[in-house]
DNA sequence: CTCGTTAGTGTCATTATGACACAGTCTAAG
DNA sequence: CTTAGACTGTGTCATAATGACACTAACGAG
């Protein structure tokens, strides 16, 4: 490490101490919807301060790594789940917000259908699978980024079509509604939401049937990526919802 | 520092050792609107790689700081500017990024009414606003920073009322498209754009007239946050333009 | 075969949007 | 003191988007 003597890490006049290094990691808010409710992935913690709670799906930063490749290697190590949709959404760096020092923190959230995947996760790790709705309290400051993570993907919901990522492949449009309701906590009107969806032409109607279900079958669809692509590749304002 | 043996920070089971410690920055895109052109402020480099290039304003995170506070000390230390408008944007964290070594940055933009404040800044410090649509190749990746920042900018700018941060207390509503469009990179209707202005009723008219204008003088308004704040408390989307 | 449950459909009134042209008021310059 | 130049400020109409609203259709369970 180069040591120089002034002032600025831009300007060039830096030096690079030891003193002013830190510890990185990357806590990752997974969240899963099983068709009922959005849950978000939780890890129980043996920190003896924080006995009993449950934590965020989280790790250190390793040297060579990129914050990116580190948050896609604990979603893997952690539930050997790769390609998810993974966003980073922001840093905590409050200064006593871990107990074994001074560790600032990047907040990530993932979004996976839990019916379409199975976890697989080390032996030595226990998880599970809470309603985002009734989580309590976490274990050091995960519950505020929690929060800052669901409210970044309430919001990415407006305007992406990450709903989709949320879903099985096949899909009703009554399925669909009901997740944008849940985590937008509103009510839609059935007709008018059909109605959006056929406007916007995002729907490829599969001609295919729900099965086995008490009632008369809905038609499935999934949603068309490469059309929605070509059309909103510039960076203009999508409103999907 | 204590040393544990295990594997996961979150569940408690983790050493801290010192390799995996990291230097932290923080680098500023200082957006500023002049009434005429969106500018940024960017800093000479004396780097010997970078040497005649210039950069994002930007500091080395210090010991005690959070990465907000870093933020403001060095928007404070750079242009005596407090109280602006700052975001946080997203990390850069590429292994080769810096020089001097391995040094992870935190994105963050802030805006100013350039018209309305002068800067003061430290003399062995040379600064420039530059149009940002007129910025060459900046020093290590700030360019790309530089656009991640910009991009961020734009679709704030549609969604929230930061526009009033760029323009002076009073302004006319001319004004105020010249600078969406200029942000936007659009053509707007003006009568469109007055009567959507005055049907979202957050102008307050001042009754006053500019004044020294080789034209009929416009009425000037200024923006009343605190109707846009109490109608917009929820965390719903706010589309602005 | 009937009950429960969800699927799927259209209209109408209201509101929002986009396109468009001209007279008013000020300064500067001759 | 008149005129040229520059920007201000206003309304209408056609079209598109939205919100409110109720009934029949199709399936399985019992």
């Amino acid at each position: 490490m180069i040591d120089t003597v002034l002032q600025n890490i831009n300007a060039g006049m830096t030096q690079l101490t030891e003193e002013s290094k830190f510890h990185i990691s990357v806590d990752c808010s997974i969240f899963g919807y099983d068709g009922e409710n959005v849950k978000v992935l939780l890890m129980e913690c043996d920190f003896p301060l924080y006995k009993g709670k449950w934590s965020l799906v989280g790790d250190l930063l390793k040297p060579g790594e990129t914050i990116n490749s580190a948050a896609q290697r604990i979603l893997f190590e952690n539930t050997n789940l790769q390609d998810l949709y993974l966003e980073q959404v922001e840093s905590f760096s409050g200064i006593d917000r871990h107990p074994l020092g001074r560790v600032i923190t990047l907040a990530y959230y993932a979004i996976i259908n839990i019916q379409e995947h199975t976890l697989t996760h080390p032996s030595h790790l226990k998880l599970k699978w809470v309603n985002v709705n009734s989580v309590q309290e976490l274990a050091f400051d995960h519950k505020k980024i929690l929060e800052s993570c669901y409210m970044t993907l309430q919001k990415k919901m407006l305007l992406s079509p990450i709903a989709f990522d949320l879903l099985p492949d096949k899909f009703s449009i009554q399925q669909l509604q009901k997740l944008y309701e849940k985590i937008l906590d509103v009510q839609m009107d059935k007709r008018n939401f059909r109605r959006r969806l056929r406007n916007q032409g995002y729907l490829i109607d599969l001609e295919e049937l729900q099965d086995d279900v008490a009632h008369r079958p809905a038609k499935l669809y999934s949603f068309d990526y490469d059309k929605y692509k070509a059309e909103n590749k510039d960076s203009r304002l999508n409103i999907m919802i």
